[in-house]
DNA sequence: TATGGCTTAGTTATCGTTTTCTATCGCCTG
DNA sequence: CAGGCGATAGAAAACGATAACTAAGCCATA
């Protein structure tokens, strides 16, 4: 019978036997190949290659299975072709927050690039502790993820080198691509791909413009030396400084968390112990959206007694009154771009640190929250 | 022997065989537990035993496989895991957008409450597409995630109801389960665990403090009615406007896409069309951003000529000035409450549309941008 | 009419892990 | 000293899907 159209699900003499598992209605759990190939009354890998289409099937036999697949509500299990060859498809995403303004741009541009390629994200949040870091690090590892993107700023000591580098190893014996975003390199040998951006020279940028605005008072205003994006700001402000011959001064720097409430509150304290700054460059927008509330509540005019430039132009910068200068940041461009290296290169594992290291450009956006410093000394 | 130390790799006579894969230094790919298995001189299952812990095994055996799982940089494969028993572990995600703040808070509840229960997030942008979403949660389910999580209000039409539903039985007979979180159930029969806030009752609130206010044409502004989330607030509205006696009136429903850009040039078109309401009703504080900064672009006082409420309460808008009041929504909590009431309930399948059904309160935060509307009419 | 090739399907092995199920040893108890 | 039990370990099966073989028809060609 070659060519039966089956009206009925396909009966075949005694052999029939069509209840092994009861009246598969009620089947707990889902579908699997040898239900769906029993239903049509094929064998499993019949099935497989009706779903697969990489293989003749006849053409009767491919409408009962469909059918049966239809019937069966079908839903393929990813773990099993997962382990029986080609990887899962998954991309993974370690970062601190889901809530800041930059790690969702980061995250956006990661899944976009990650689903235009077929592949799942995995999220992991670390909230910036290492040691939640490399252990949500490991768990990706488990997945055998495509590739492992870390996002963000971090404390960057021996032990997290240490640590980081061996997840790297053992990432690329695995097949899989560690990525570090916005932070960086592990050092020589390390196989990583790196994808940083300008953060020095955006940093150098916008302090220029403060100086070239005529400050020399210029308060560093949030972060903390010890982060690695904190640092390469401090850094870019220190250049500049230096290349207008501004002497540096310790008591201009002001540590703060990178959020609204501890900014406002900081800026409110050196508020209180002394007005000898003319400018504020703010290491985040919303730590300058904090400073600049404090700075109005203290009677101060943005620009005209004080300046204020943030750094990262998420988008709530543009709520500020005045509108903030600030340093723009690709950061969805970094994400797509840390998927697309990951992806492209995965496998050949002759690479070392330096081929993957990509470093995309910042720029000042300017806005309305510089001006020249008053004429006196409003300090 | 039953007890050597083993300082090396233990050898077994003529049976040695101790490099049938070469050098294992250059194993392509993870260690597996055979690979740990045959250096530690033992069986796979006994690997697993030292692993898992719950199966008595000799001191010294299992030394001996814990130094081979630190040589070997052991990683476990996840899928095989999944394969062979309990699920995967792991909670889906659905949502427009990461980068919308009430999302990210939302994926921010959610990826707490599922890592402290030792689950992974699995996460898919859709970009506010039924297709997309659709297509997001077919995926959630081949990689037999624990729940999916469906974020945020849709376009509520019959060939999503039926398509929805259809997922939500699959899901449920996988053993699985669809929440639906600010968005409304499916209907009686369908196995959805639904958490919703009082969206309407927020609307209400808020609408009946401008009219207390005296306010009596009030814009209501953003959105887009055949989205579930905007006819709520829209809803709410009427409401409040019915029962302070005031008609509604079709002219002061003006649409606009949840963003600033768009908001801000709906609202200047229509100050350019006609001034003829004193406060507005913003659907969403990121609309009253855009709104508030075309008003003041206008010339218009806010609070003092123009009354300004939004919806949402996310951290941006604290940088507005004036201050926003608006209704706070417990997004955290209820990404929380999801994935609590997700994972305890599943499995019992006897549940039914209602058990699950939570709906959190909202209420209205009090600042600034509020009035009594001007004497005369500035309209 | 034999031979070979094409089409189609079924068999078997495999991925890495966990879970039975067996088997061996040593020792205790009656 | 035999029966049995606790401790330990290996062997075998299973999870679901797929890829590599193998086999059975059937047609065409020599």
């Amino acid at each position: 019978m070659p060519d039966v159209p089956s009206a009925h699900p396909i009966t075949l003499g005694p052999v029939t036997n069509d209840f092994p598992e009861g009246a598969d209605s009620k089947r707990r759990g889902r579908a699997t190949l040898k239900d769906v190939a029993h239903r049509a009354g094929v064998s499993v890998p019949t099935v497989s290659r009706v779903i697969a289409g990489n293989y003749p099937v006849a053409l009767s036999t491919k409408r009962r299975v469909e059918k049966a697949l239809r019937e069966l509500d079908y839903v393929a299990n990813t773990h099993a072709r997962a382990l029986r060859g080609h990887g899962a498809g998954t991309v993974a995403l370690v970062l601190q927050d889901v809530r800041g303004e930059a790690f969702a741009q980061f995250a956006h541009g990661i899944e976009e690039e990650a689903s235009r390629r077929g592949r799942l994200c995995l999220l992991c949040v670390s909230g910036g502790d290492p040691d939640r870091e490399l252990q949500a690090v490991h768990l990706m590892r488990q997945q055998g993820a495509e590739a492992v993107i870390v996002i963000g700023g971090v404390v960057d000591d021996e032990a997290y080198r240490r640590r980081m580098s061996e997840i790297a190893r053992s990432l690329d014996q695995a097949g899989s691509r560690l990525v570090l975003c916005g932070r960086p390199p592990l050092g020589e040998g390390v196989p990583v791909t790196v994808v940083e951006y300008d953060n020095e020279g955006g940093a150098y940028a916008v302090t220029s413009r403060l100086l070239a605005a005529g400050h020399r008072r210029i308060l560093l205003f949030g972060g903390d030396v010890a982060h690695t994006t904190s640092a390469q700001r401090f850094a870019g402000y220190r250049r500049a400084l230096t290349d207008y011959g501004v002497p540096y001064e310790k008591d201009l720097v002001v540590k703060a968390a990178f959020d609204r409430g501890d900014a406002y509150l900081r800026m409110r304290e050196r508020l209180a112990a002394a007005r000898d700054f003319t400018s504020v460059f703010a290491l985040t927008d919303v730590v300058a959206a904090g400073a600049l509330r404090a700075l109005t509540e203290a009677g101060l005019q943005v620009p005209g007694d004080v300046s204020l430039v943030g750094y990262d132009d998420v988008p709530p910068a543009t709520d500020l009154r005045p509108l903030l200068t600030t340093v723009h940041v690709p950061y969805e461009d970094m994400g797509r771009t840390a998927v697309r290296l990951a992806l492209d290169h995965r496998g050949d594992s002759g690479r070392v640190a330096g081929e993957g290291h990509v470093l995309l450009g910042t720029h000042v956006v300017v806005r309305d929250s510089v001006a020249p410093p008053p004429p006196a000394g409003t300090a």
